[in-house]
DNA sequence: TTGAAAGCGTTACCAG
DNA sequence: CTGGTAACGCTTTCAA
């Protein structure tokens, strides 16, 4: 009860309060924001003046209104833990950053609303893009989001039909390279742990490489274990591992959908005393933080997530500025990181 | 060239023309989207139906400027990387969804411009509170975000002058807590590593608890290892270990700053022959996914962070909804986790 | 180089 | 329960 005013009337400053002050029209002053150079020396700086005595703060709303762009990017991730996108979206929000253009983020693990829902919700924003993390989408997602004629990036993967653009790499080649380095590092039993059954396009593309490669290189029947209710990668990898070595005991190396599902598997190896990677080999892919040389030193697939992000932000902005030749997909590939485990 | 129309063009549908359909005035059909009880039945059904027919999307831009409310909620974070803010966000994300508002995020680290710039370019959204994480400020932040009068939240530390809101934990308790811990297991040779020099209130914050604990337990001097220029926790902490044992090599535990620190102490050591835990503890803080007990196994001071990110959500949208009694601060605690490094 | 007027799409405020 | 009218704060468009 001390400040109802304030409560009632945080009234801003509007760029009327500074036109007056400076003595000029309100465009003016919108000018002088936008194209200094359209606004003769003196009359800007007085308007420079009154802004900071003002202490004048642009509304972007009413600007995006009258302008009919937001300056706004929409990205939809399932999580932030686990970090699988942190890097995207750290090289997004820079990429976004450097254009002038904010960053708007939607986690949809945890929530019981639909993926049209939540696209909606986003589109609502008039978003200049948005970056989409998922990988499938529904039959109304997606005339929904061609309806709305934004531009859009699926990135992480590279769907047979984007939606729009997309940035990422093949998750099935992947898989396969990585199988491939075991075997030449003379692994002839390898098992795969990791993918869950269901919307986890991405792992049950990581399964398949591994799957063809197996197959090319003649090495008998997949030994992969999945499963739907676990909670966390690293948990998942844990008991997924265990499961594989019960069924396939002279398992000599095991490929991980994701370093965290690695960090699991090789925990749960040593805490059983196997010898890694001596006696087996283990993989992730991701490159995640703690994967590094200095950390857990994981034999990895690298993926460049931040570039993905950043080529992701690029990618909409040009679209936006009109570039008619802005590529439909970039594919950033990846990289065998041999390190201590495998 | 295929659809110049469609780019000159990306006409959204507006309420106007559901209004049309449905043979009512917009500010009906605005009701019926925001109170459908004051709507009757049949009308709704008609403008539902009119909404559905033309795929309407509602314009927040346009509400946001009638209503002054733009349901947005800011949030600066250094990094994604790291783990440390992953599932604050992911907390944050999700309380405010529940209350019907969005995220707009911001990362400083890779910037340029002041915090001041970045707070401004936040206020621009004019959103309905702003959530940091960076701990220290200068006036003229603490002044614009005055003047703004937008609720704030400081998060990951308890301020003891907060801007205005503040919810987190003791980190100099914290790293009092643990390093008694490791005293009651029965260390007497405690170090401590990766703190920064500057910009890392936190840190320092734990590295003086530990000091404190030092002194209060008569363990004599401080053995304590930080340094500015290693762009990863990780390596710094492999680094500040290795600088730790050289100077000190009858150390017998070693508290990180942070669990990604202590996942490089914890591989230096094992590579170098330490035995962890018999010959030498080592205890992170935070508690990440990776320390988990299916993963690294790491001894840490746990901390909430999805509660913290949870609670500054729906501490902006209560403050908000005018609730006078707010909390100021909440502490939400830590708790010291035993596991294998410690 | 500057300005006046007309929106942008929605919601607040009053009427009916 | 429904509607008319006037904002909201800025940018666009057209003139001067």
């Amino acid at each position: 009860m001390t400040e109802p005013a304030a409560l009632k009337s945080p009234k801003w400053v509007t760029m009327q309060d500074v036109a007056r002050m400076a003595g000029v029209s309100t465009i003016t002053v919108s000018r002088a924001l936008r194209m200094p150079d359209k606004v003769k020396a003196p009359t800007r700086e007085r308007i420079d003046a009154a802004i900071r005595a003002l202490g004048y703060v642009p509304d972007q709303i009413a600007g995006s209104l009258s302008s009919r762009e937001s300056r706004l990017v929409a990205a939809l991730v399932s999580t932030m833990a686990g970090s699988i996108f942190a890097s995207t979206v750290d090289g997004l929000a820079q990429a976004l950053r450097e254009q002038g253009h904010q960053l708007l983020l939607g986690t949809t693990e945890y929530s019981s609303e639909s993926e049209e829902q939540l696209i909606a919700t986003a589109l609502s924003r008039r978003p200049d893009g948005l970056v989409l993390t998922s990988g499938e989408h529904t039959p109304a997602a997606r005339q929904m989001l061609a309806h709305a004629a934004v531009p859009v990036v699926e990135v992480w993967d590279l769907p047979e039909q984007p939606i729009d653009m997309a940035v990422g790499f093949s998750n099935h080649e992947a898989g396969r390279a990585m199988t491939r380095f075991l075997f030449d590092t003379g692994r002839r039993r390898i098992g795969f742990v990791g993918a869950m059954q269901e919307g986890d396009r991405r792992g049950r593309l990581r399964l398949m490489g591994y799957e063809a490669a197996l197959g090319e290189l003649g090495l008998g029947a997949p030994r992969s274990v999945a499963d739907a209710g676990i909670a966390s990668m690293v948990e998942r990898g844990a008991r997924n591992f265990v499961e594989l070595m019960q069924r396939w005991p002279d398992t000599d190396a095991i490929f991980c959908a994701s370093d965290s599902v690695a960090l699991g598997a090789v925990s749960e190896a040593r805490r059983r005393g196997f010898a890694v990677p001596e006696q087996l080999a283990i993989a992730g892919l991701g490159d995640f933080d703690f994967a590094g040389e200095h950390g857990l030193a994981l034999t990895t697939v690298r993926i460049p997530g931040y570039a993905i992000g950043a080529e992701a932000g690029r990618m909409i902005i040009r679209r936006k500025q009109g570039d008619q030749d802005t590529p439909k997909s970039v594919d950033v590939g990846f990289e065998i990181v041999r390190r201590g485990s495998a």
